[in-house]
DNA sequence: TTGTAAGCGTTATCAC
DNA sequence: GTGATAACGCTTACAA
């Protein structure tokens, strides 16, 4: 504001060069040769007038915002992704960062009109997309899909041409069942983290039925309930459960949140944890080791996922064909006491 | 990406007029007159084509690229504001897109070079900047200060020229000591939420004293320690304020975080709450009303703050003077149990 | 190896 | 009321 604006000409009669040579040093070009002194020379002139390239310009001119957007739907997902959102955030800014390019950010309206995402590839504010938390039935997210605008989706979205990352949920799901199982628990429940219409929650429920019956023990649709994101819906159905005669020895909740709501209910009944009834949670975040007792729980690597995700981004945008178009990282399981002596 | 790109020129040709209009009309500039025919049949046009302005030309021209930024300092400071991110990025967008206006986010390490900031604003990248969490001794705050860039805190500076908004720290304390006052504490300790660099911290811990001092009670020094943002440093100041003797008969933890860990030290002492200790959190994160038992905090108005803070830098940004340069929200205390039989 | 010149798609300043 | 025309600041063929 005090001074007047540095403009790449300015750079370019102090170094004693043309706008040309001033561009194609200052961003490394890869063609073109520039001789070591004129290319020093330029750096520094640029570095002591404090100049930075004005972005519309520059975008412009070469077609390119270096900006990418990370687009939330305003839905109860949102809830469930609020404790990884800081980690989130942080992993692609940072990613961005490294590749010289900024994040802008954009919730949305589920359900929206078919153009949502369209004015914000139209405007070309923004050179690709990270979508969070893809749902089926998104109408808009199929406009995106025709328009063949670079996306990555951090989630999945099972027949769409989607780049996408997300971590194996039915594998991570059969992994915290499986635990339950080896501690010798039988009848084993289910409370989902989110409505089925979500994949996230279909895998999940799916990796616990593989797990009951690949020991060959029976899947019981009543020892099965749906959460919905929140703590009121684990307390809900975990009091639904517990109206079940016998009550289920153990429960896998799909969610973190979920499973406190739960805690809740059981606590409230009298019963104890793992004592009466062995609990293990889904996404590790950061409370779950300080509740009493501390959730056993999957651990969900949110950076990891946003950092792929940006790097696909990434590779997409600069015409790449990044070999792999559905990418599923691993999980792992942090056993603490909520289901008794591991 | 399908079709060919629709300009201004295209909108003109198709309306018979020329692109001067189709400006004018489409951003409603106020002076200058359009008959009501030619300004309805611009639009039609526009919309029939899906015409959206082009962001970089735009932003080129008109010296404004209708972004406003977000920047968050990578800090344990963090840790705090995450379980509001959700709500402010939330309200910040929402409110952006009310006044035609994106969201781009940035977080920075703490304590970085002088210029971090200056390097969005150099790049005009947007119109102006929300800041939130800011500390006292920021050198590239200042410089941003210097540089005169539309800027607004979320949180506070004293000394500064910022336009800044934040809640009433200091009254929002003392309205939570006054409750464990009202109830017959005489002996009541306080953690904060954080180092006393942080003017948050600092306030809070104001009020406190005030509280206490008002109603003729001695501010005993040994009674205060100092958190750092997360649950174990809540869970080691509270066990050495149980080695006290006697011990505190109430705390007020100026975190819920804070004084989640407090509470695991209070428990496992075999310590009951509210029963030996009574305890008063602050922020009312979502999780407080859901842990046992559910803990008594002062709610804070995270969405608000956030709103206010975007319509103070739109005016600002407008070359408006905004009336007041400094904005106090108000809070409220959510009684639960933590405190006994309110 | 470096310079010239033509865009990029708007907005804004004037005349008409 | 409306329409040329010049910025806006940069990138990038194409020449030199």
């Amino acid at each position: 504001m005090a001074s007047k604006r540095i403009t790449s000409l300015e750079v370019a009669q102090h170094a004693g060069v043309s706008r040309t040579t001033v561009s194609l040093v200052l961003n490394d070009v890869p063609g073109a040769q520039i001789s070591e002194r004129t290319r020093k020379r330029v750096i520094q002139v640029a570095e002591e007038l404090g100049y930075v390239p004005v972005a519309a310009a520059r975008a412009l001119a070469s077609q390119r915002t270096h900006v990418i957007g990370l687009i939330l739907t305003r839905s109860p997902h949102h809830i469930a992704s609020d404790a990884f959102l800081t980690q989130i955030l942080d992993s692609l800014v940072e990613t961005s960062h490294q590749n010289g390019m900024r994040l802008m950010i954009d919730i949305v309206e589920e359900m929206h009109h078919r153009d949502v995402y369209l004015d914000l590839t139209r405007a070309r504010s923004i050179d690709g997309i990270i979508f969070s938390g893809p749902k089926f039935d998104d109408q808009a997210l199929h406009a995106l899909e025709e328009d063949g605008f670079p996306t990555v989706l951090m989630g999945q979205l099972p027949g769409a041409s989607f780049y996408s990352v997300d971590i194996d949920n039915r594998a991570a799901a059969k992994l915290a069942v499986a635990h339950l199982i080896m501690l010798g628990h039988t009848r084993i429940a289910c409370i989902t983290n989110a409505p089925i219409s979500y994949t996230a929650s279909a895998d999940r429920l799916q990796g616990y039925r593989e797990a009951i019956e690949s020991v060959g023990l029976q899947f019981d649709p009543r020892l099965v309930r749906y959460g919905n994101f929140d703590l009121e819906s684990g307390y809900i159905q975990m009091k639904r459960l517990l109206e079940l005669n016998p009550i289920p020895s153990a429960a896998f909740v799909a969610s973190d949140v979920v499973a406190f709501g739960a805690m809740s209910a059981i606590r409230e009944r009298g019963l104890s944890i793992p004592g009466d009834i062995a609990l293990v949670g889904f996404d590790d975040v950061p409370f779950a080791r300080y509740i009493d007792p501390p959730l056993t729980s999957v651990s969900l690597p949110a950076a990891d996922l946003a950092r792929v995700a940006c790097n696909l981004l990434f590779e997409l945008i600069q015409e790449g064909q990044p070999p792999e178009r559905n990418l599923l990282l691993g999980t792992h399981l942090v056993v603490r006491k909520s289901c008794g002596a591991g």
